[in-house]
DNA sequence: CGTGTTAGCGTCAGCCACTGACGCTAAGCG
DNA sequence: CGCTTAGCGTCAGTGGCTGACGCTAACACG
């Protein structure tokens, strides 16, 4: 095997970095990522689909994360509660990740195309989460159900940990499911209207 | 006032969706849309922001309809029988514009760029409705929770809707909100671990 | 009915994200 | 020491998107 090329998309990601935390995303060219990390602008298309994903890469070992925290919780389990344990096993890793996310996220707040490329993430990480479930033998449509809520549970819990320096992510989780399912509770199932 | 403007915009519309469903969103340029119209490339984009946003102009009346349901919800009711009874507004309008969102659907589903769009779309709707909460005097934290998982409720709903053709809208409405209260209630608030 | 105003449009020139094709070279392997 | 091959440079090109400028169709007003 030749060239490692490691090295190459590192020095790519900590350019872009570099570049667009002081002109922001937009006022910074692929051409001029790539002269600063010493290749040419089709070297970084090698190795990013496009210029927003150089951002997403640390977002990729999420997937990851998802995928090994509800391996981890055994079967067998109601849907609730194992999503329930399985954002607990997120917590520290997301804690660690404190600085990429609020990195990226400061930069994304002044640009719309990574707050698209953000919600797409997303998206696409409820998919994951609903397939998982449904491996594990949930209804398909308490999976979908199920990951779209605990998900929402979760970002607003990182929303509000964000909005608050110094504090720790889990308080923000416990009070995010606590409050959901408070909320959730004055309704009993079939009679919602209150007034027939 | 000049020309109405208002033809052109119609025109281009109905030239874009011809295309997409033929060849689908990637292999059409926009100059090919103008041209179908009967004008030019640069008049595309002052009608357009961009080339998706042409597929999208339908789905901007959903803002209204979201803002009307809710404003018509009396104050006073807890946040999520208000969301509760706000969905149940946005029925009969989703329903009359069933084709519209499954035309959407359908190009949408072969062209990543489409979904990023909708799923930016989403998390902007939901922005909005929490904004409309805080303003009926709901708790920030509150309504974040409240929007993200009233619109998930109602997502799945559409989605298991789109499923099963011929059926309305409304039972599966009622069946994503009566599911989703059952699997939360089951575990009370402060005590969700089952196995401390 | 002539004149001024203006919103919409055409035209041109250009930037930048992104891609395919081709050839080169450094790194490993026998 | 040649062979293979993954990574890279180079070149040429497409297509989304924008700014600037000028034109003209519609409307208002005298």
């Amino acid at each position: 095997m030749p060239r490692s090329g490691k090295e190459a998309r590192e020095r790519l990601e900590n350019a872009a970095l570099e570049l667009f935390a002081v002109r922001g995303f937009d006022a910074v060219t692929t051409a001029e990522i790539a002269a600063l990390a010493g290749v040419t602008e089709r070297t970084f298309f090698r190795h990013f689909p496009d210029k927003r994903e150089v951002l997403f890469d640390g977002e990729r070992r999420l997937t990851g994360w998802v995928t090994e925290a509800l391996a981890s919780v055994p079967a067998g389990v109601a849907p609730w509660p194992t999503m329930r344990r399985t954002v607990d096993l997120l917590v520290p890793p997301l804690e660690a990740n404190r600085e990429g996310g609020e990195r990226l996220a400061a930069i994304a707040a002044a640009t719309p195309a990574l707050q698209e490329r953000a919600a797409a993430k997303e998206a696409h990480l409820i998919a994951l989460i609903a397939e998982l479930l449904i491996a594990r033998d949930v209804t398909p449509e308490e999976a979908s159900l199920v990951a779209r809520t605990c998900w929402g549970a979760l970002a607003h819990a990182i929303g509000s940990w964000r909005a608050a320096p110094g504090t720790s992510l889990q308080p923000h989780v416990d009070r995010a499911f606590d409050l959901l399912e408070g909320l959730l509770s004055g309704a009993s199932p079939g009679s919602h209207t209150g007034a027939a």
